[in-house]
DNA sequence: GTTTATTAAATTGCACACAATTTAATTGCG
DNA sequence: CGCAATTAAATTGTGTGCAATTTAATAAAC
């Protein structure tokens, strides 16, 4: 006999609302830190891969944030407004787009360093702790996109 | 001696976005439930909140997403104009207004009582896996808002 | 080799999130 | 009472997310 439907749509009792509320809150922590950059947290998010692999494609870092063109192409052309990337359209295929990072863009990962730790430092939690969780939350999104 | 930049920031070993993607393909697993009752999740969220306590006002609801009255004021006109919810100014202050489930909004929760079980499919985990999760995400997020 | 299918970005339209401001109503204080 | 301070929603403006469509370019099929 499964759960009583009431007890199962408890707000609380919902893992899905647990990773909304947290993710938004989570947001709201970097929002200071990123401004100071002149960065969104998606934007932050996007530089993250591109100080990892520089000139990835549009649909490549697609395929790492797991976000579509209708997201990535006006965050990137903020980006690039911003004088952090470049966008060049290869001219092999010109069907895609190459993001490039600009010296700017690369400057910009040396005063992004102190941020980690200024996130680790607000979660209260101990490397381990946060390590842990994390490998959690990605094994469940492996599922779920699955 | 702290743990290296260049690992710090590799976006993998980030939290926040494993919560951050985690929460767009929770989102994604909802998109096709919801859509048959004709919600979206968000929406979703503020209705397991009235289902569970009717007749609150906007900031209370808020109190409980997380969210404020920028986010909230259009998602409830809209669920108004669905005809799931009332919104009501309150006559004693008249600042308030107060949210009220429809006949119609009340008859959504039969239909959205089997989400749950789907969700929990979905994941491809135990409950017990499942409520440790949530709760270790809760924690955290108690410490980001504290 | 022309048509068809596929691919990659971009565009469009809708619904959040949220900072900042505005409007309106109530409370507090002298 | 009179007025400043506070409170509750609503509004405004910017930036996502994403489904659906469009545009353009390349590949595949006959």
């Amino acid at each position: 006999m499964p759960t009583k439907p009431n007890v199962m749509l408890q707000l609380d009792n919902q893992l899905c609302f647990a990773l909304y509320s947290t993710s938004l809150a989570m947001t709201k922590v970097y929002k200071p830190l990123l401004a100071e950059l002149g960065l969104t947290y998606p934007q932050y998010l996007a530089m993250l891969v591109l100080w990892e692999r520089d000139g990835l494609m549009v649909s490549e870092l697609g395929d790492k944030l797991y976000l579509d063109s209708g997201t990535l192409t006006p965050l990137l052309k903020r980006l690039e407004a911003s004088g952090h990337i470049s966008r060049i359209r290869d001219v092999e295929d010109e069907r895609r787009v190459y993001i490039t990072l600009t010296s700017s863009g690369r400057k910009l990962k040396t005063r992004a360093a102190k941020i980690p730790g200024c996130i680790l430092s607000a979660s209260q939690c101990s490397v381990p702790e946060l390590m842990n969780l994390t490998s959690q939350v990605q094994a469940l999104r492996k599922n779920l996109v699955a």
